[in-house]
DNA sequence: AACCTGTTTGTGTACGTGCACAAAGATAAT
DNA sequence: ATTATCTTTGTGCACGTACACAAACAGGTT
């Protein structure tokens, strides 16, 4: 049980006062080299860990802190994002923080750049990105790094930033896992769909095509050769999806599994549900409530976590022990894929619940 | 953002001392009714939260804590359950906690029946216990119980005890899973071999009898019709099991799937694997080295975690939480069942270590 | 009333850290 | 040498909590 090491034992080792310790620990200047290079020294040895909870409970500092992400209403996934970052202030609660969410239409690019723009005017200490458009998001990347302002990403990475870190699930995995289960559902002469959204404008950071192509590399690797067939999906007309999803199943009859890259395969398991198609199985992704339900009621066999809570909690995480401690973390962080069944299903959800770690 | 409510702030509303709100808190006596009715009726309307790293900044006891678990080196399931233990000591570090582990072997009673005897004479002030055999488990239980030292239990719960809470897998669930997971695997005419350890003495606490039940159950609801066959296993014994297996699988050349009930899945694969038997699935338990390697290689298709280093964390967190703030917390905690995969491991170890929460 | 005894209440300090402010050196200008 | 200015260093307080100790009170006995 070795003793905790205190700021006041590293001054007394180096000869100086704990003041002198303090200022070089949070850079405050006004140090001699002499005072400096002793104190340093110590500080190697030593292996100093400050305590988050005492810092907090001394610091004066308000940090301001911007999370922006796609509107929480659009589905349970970004609110589990939200609740992640909430339960992480929650355990810091001796620091003050005000946080300030600023989500935009995923579907419209310039609610996304008018978002953007204001996060650059309230200057925030620290921001969370949760990102769809991939040059808005470079953007505004590239300007947060000029005014020194540190950022993570949650959901996925965009390529061409450096952010402090991100928390995203490995979405190529994810694809390629979900063909690898539903082939284990399905007979080996069946045909596959693959349900995808489509989206407005350009966005190549989309998750969605890079478990797609995790989807067709495990197909191939697999050699399979009855036939992929896509479906096309809109967001928002329902009426539309419903006529698709008609013409589709009827007229290949010997798909006898989907793979839903989004998170809406639950619309696809009440319309299975609807019209009596038995013989259809499905691998979805994300934990949303109507998912949940198609998943208790066996239309969807397997549904994969991408554990946004935790996503959202170390973002924030992170973030908090850089802007105190100047801690550096590391920077790729991929999930875990959770499998979740029907008979898994509410331990996994207990367990997101008690997760107040 | 609601202003965090202090004990000076109760003491104010409720009209005494900061002193008195303390010794009502801390249970330490010397209070009037009428003072104890005022404060406690400010507490009941601001729900006071207090801050457990700040109570240990000025806390003066240290708390003595025995841990015992079968020995570690059986496995390292036990060791992850000893690193979540050590990880929630960790973020406690403002609490000054004497650990002592006192470990037993799993397969010899007169080994636990010792360490029982050391825990009472120890008289620590909480303990945190992984059960192995039911009655000297239950007659440890009682004899606690009565000195008023709270304990948790982790890996499983044992019937017949008030522990202030378990953290354990639901082996039935467990075992039911695997059974589902094999059958998606393996040819519709398949027979099924069940693999479980031969134990010494009674204990119907084991994890193994549970996960059994499931598995039956599983192929009962199933309507499976082919045949089960059980193949009895000794953990000591390399060279008999080699042999029981060698019989097992050239006598029963229609059992084309295995779930392995403990933790030696690796064993069952390394024999697939080196008598060239490829067209056996295997769904197996725990995150074992040996078993992430069969695993890796394929031999092991499913490989169920249980998640040993949350229960060990947990355990130890809801004790120090009882000792220094008395929550009382829930009961009965089912950890979720992660399923992993060859494609899944990497991301499920990884998290597992920088769950550094 | 004066004293003792036991109960109830209030006050003060320590814990580790951040930060404001005072003190002490150092350098330059008069 | 004195003063002013700037740099470097040290000191002390606040934060929220536990706990030791002192103060105040109540009741009973002489």
């Amino acid at each position: 049980m070795k003793k905790r090491i205190r700021i006041k034992d590293i001054a007394a080792q180096a000869g100086v006062s704990p003041g002198t310790v303090d200022r070089i620990l949070h850079n405050r200047g006004n140090v001699s080299e002499k005072a400096r290079n002793a104190v340093e020294e110590v500080l190697k040895q030593v292996g100093y860990r400050p305590n988050i909870h005492l810092s907090g409970l001394s610091l004066k500092k308000t940090y301001e802190i911007v999370i922006t992400t796609p509107h929480a209403s659009h589905g349970e996934y970004w609110e589990s994002i939200h609740n992640g970052i909430r339960e992480a202030i929650d355990q810091h609660e001796s620091i003050h923080i005000k946080t300030t969410y600023l989500t935009y239409d995923q579907y419209n690019i310039y609610s996304c750049q008018n978002v953007f723009t204001q996060i650059l005017i309230l200057m925030p200490d620290a921001v969370i990105i949760g990102p769809t458009f991939k040059d808005e998001t470079i953007e505004l990347a590239n300007k947060l790094a000029e005014k020194n302002i540190p950022f993570t990403f949650v959901d996925s990475m965009v390529e061409g930033t450096s952010p402090l870190a991100f928390y995203s699930a490995n979405h190529y995995i994810c694809g390629y896992l979900m063909c690898k289960l539903l082939k284990s559902l399905i007979p080996e002469s069946s045909d596959i769909g693959v349900l995808q959204a489509i989206r407005i404008g350009d966005q190549s950071a989309n998750t969605s095509i890079l478990r797609r192509k995790g989807a067709y590399d495990y197909l191939t690797e697999a050699n399979f050769s009855n036939q992929i067939h896509t479906i096309q999906f809109s967001v928002y007309e329902a009426q539309g999806n419903e006529d698709k999803m008609n013409e589709f199943f009827s007229s290949h009859p010997n798909v006898k599994g989907v793979i839903v890259l989004n998170s809406r395969g639950n619309v696809v398991a009440n319309f299975l549900e609807k019209n009596k198609i038995n013989d259809v199985r499905l691998v979805c992704v994300d934990l949303t409530k109507p998912n949940i339900c198609a998943l208790k009621n066996g239309r969807i066999n397997f549904l994969i976590d991408q554990n946004p809570d935790y996503q959202g909690y170390m973002a924030m995480k992170t973030l908090l022990e850089y802007l105190i401690l100047q801690t550096k973390p590391k920077v790729e962080n991929y999930m875990p894929l959770n499998i979740v069944t029907k008979e898994t299903i509410d331990l996994q959800l207990e367990f997101n619940f008690l997760k107040k770690i």
